[in-house]
DNA sequence: ATTCTTGCAAAGCCTTTGCAACTGC
DNA sequence: GCAGTTGCAAAGGCTTTGCAAGAAT
């Protein structure tokens, strides 16, 4: 929401279908992930599988909870999608026609913080190099409060103090 | 395994029986847990919960599934383990006695790779001074293959060829 | 027509929890 | 003896999967 976009040539929806047309055995693209796509791409924001579902449900997209979990694995598989493992429940985030960064996780409001560093790029690259170590990709999460919650929680000490 | 350790005055025992003995409600320490801590302070490794059960109870002590879990858990709040949450299932680590550092996780033999990089601790410093965040914790995984596994797939793949 | 996808419900995996028996202090 | 801990088994949360019915090419 607050890093800009990077510029692509084609919509997720045809990169998507170009990605299951390529495959060893091609895959069908049908009106649940179609619909998936559009919507998931329709805004920007960090989502899990069943939030998602329930979320197009109630805007009368029918998908099945299988199905999303089904076709968020294609998703990212086909490089529309990140995924990142940071606790139970998986999260997912625009991958495609978005820049690398990296998140701040609010654990007091849930809220995920954006930024971008280009010194980690450079850790990445060194470390790996140093290494021998072939990257597909990696999770830097800092976890903590945000500024936000950070105020209400003093106020509130503030306000139990009388 | 490979970085060096950092000087503490305390035993992981001490340090943990002290503790618990500081809390609002004293808690106690008992067999259990005094098993657990020597174990997993006798070897540096990266472990879950359940393979520490097995092994500890293949070495004849006696310790319950519900008893790693609720001390894992303590052991973490007493600062003397680390948390990883890196997919499906939690990683523990060693915290006390050890310098913070970050990992290269192998998806193909599970290794975990520690390194240190202090431009990461600064970037963390500087992201949270600009965001008003206060840290709690962080996670830094790079996934990808170890040197080893690429070596042995480049290998297996010649011998495909033949 | 063939082969992939869907939806359902069941199973799987990891973790947490209620409760009675037990134990550290 | 009181309050915290254990072990068991059951429940919980998230994700995957077997299968029959349905849909894409």
């Amino acid at each position: 929401m607050e890093l800009t976009a990077v510029a692509v040539s084609q919509s997720p929806e045809e990169k998507f279908r170009e990605f299951l047309s390529s495959r060893p055995r091609p895959q069908r693209y049908t009106d649940q992930q179609r619909d998936m796509v559009r919507y998931i791409f329709s805004k920007h924001n960090h989502f899990d599988a069943d939030t998602l579902c329930e979320e197009m449900r109630q805007k009368g997209l029918n998908v099945s909870r299988a199905t999303v979990y089904r076709t968020l694995t294609k998703l990212v598989d086909a490089g529309l999608l990140r995924c990142l493992e940071t606790g139970p429940k998986k999260k997912y985030e625009h991958d495609y026609g978005y820049p690398q960064h990296e998140h701040l996780q609010c654990q007091l409001c849930g809220k995920m913080i954006e930024f971008q560093n280009p010194a980690i790029e450079s850790v990445i690259r060194d470390v790996c190099r140093t290494h021998n170590f072939h990257m597909n990709g990696h999770t830097f999460v800092i976890r903590g409060t945000c500024s936000e919650c950070n105020r209400s929680r003093v106020t509130k000490r503030r306000l139990d103090l009388i």
